[in-house]
DNA sequence: TTATCATAGATAAGTAAAGTCTACAATCGA
DNA sequence: TCGATTGTAGACTTTACTTATCTATGATAA
């Protein structure tokens, strides 16, 4: 029960564009250096961003990704929503019912979490990384 | 990033526990039998539990695992600390100082389904399901 | 003492994440 | 149009973790 590691990623990399490329498209080979990891790996990891719609990808010279026009409003939900997907954290193998007490209490507990994370925004946190 | 199947099963001993042998001992081969898994894996994963100082073990005929005198207090989140450990869902592979940002927004999120699960008891779970 | 029951270690099978390689499609600039 | 650049997708391997089983051992009640 861990947030994967490209969770990690996609966050970093998030950040990093809205921080110092909001408007121009960055290559997965600048990306993946900054983050010391494999290109190929990455690029599949952030295809995953595309399809799920928080950036954009442009092919051929000069290329890479890109934020979209309504950057401000992605949340830290949103990014990992995109790459980990959204089932619940809590699944049993039978289905006793909708009034089934145990999934309703860990659920609940879940949506707290998830609240949190959709309150807080990337662009939020790069404002405040760059006030210090 | 799921709830492992082992945390599942621990909530519906302890709930099994609760709600019908409150004060004495059963056989890890009944429980086995009620949440159809084998009696080797489901032993394993109980002493867990008793090393977490969960519940109790009685070795010996007409023995068996029995709540401790406590178990009124038990929470939710005592049953998943004692399974899945008490780490951060969140672990980055460097360490930028206590001021990182990105990780105080997903660990303040990840305490916020903490305190959710701390403060729904089983015995409360239980109390609402012989309610019904 | 004997039957019953939990514990612990070794180990195997199954599954998901992490990482690599390669061929291909899209785009830009000349 | 042509060639360089860059993302996409599929097959594949490796690694790590969860689930599961077997077996030997230790503790306890009758
Ligand atoms: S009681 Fe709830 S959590 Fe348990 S098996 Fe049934 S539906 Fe699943
Ligand atoms: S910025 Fe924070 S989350 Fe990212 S690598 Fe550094 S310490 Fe980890």
């Amino acid at each position: 029960m861990k947030f994967s590691q490209a969770t990690d990623n996609a966050l970093h990399v998030m950040l990093y564009l809205v921080m110092e490329a909001p408007d121009k498209p960055v290559s997965v080979q600048v990306l993946a250096e900054k983050l010391s990891v494999s290109q190929t790996y990455l690029s599949k990891m952030l295809t995953k961003l595309v399809k799920a719609g928080l950036i954009h990808s442009v092919s051929g010279a000069n290329g890479g990704y890109r934020l979209k026009r309504n950057y401000e409003e992605i949340s830290f939900l949103d990014v990992i929503h995109a790459i980990e997907g959204t089932t619940s954290l809590f699944e049993c193998s039978f289905n006793h019912g909708q009034q089934c007490l145990i999934q309703q209490v860990v659920m609940d507990a879940e949506r707290q979490m998830e609240q949190a994370l959709k309150n807080k925004t990337i662009y939020e946190l790069a404002k405040q990384m760059k006030g210090v």
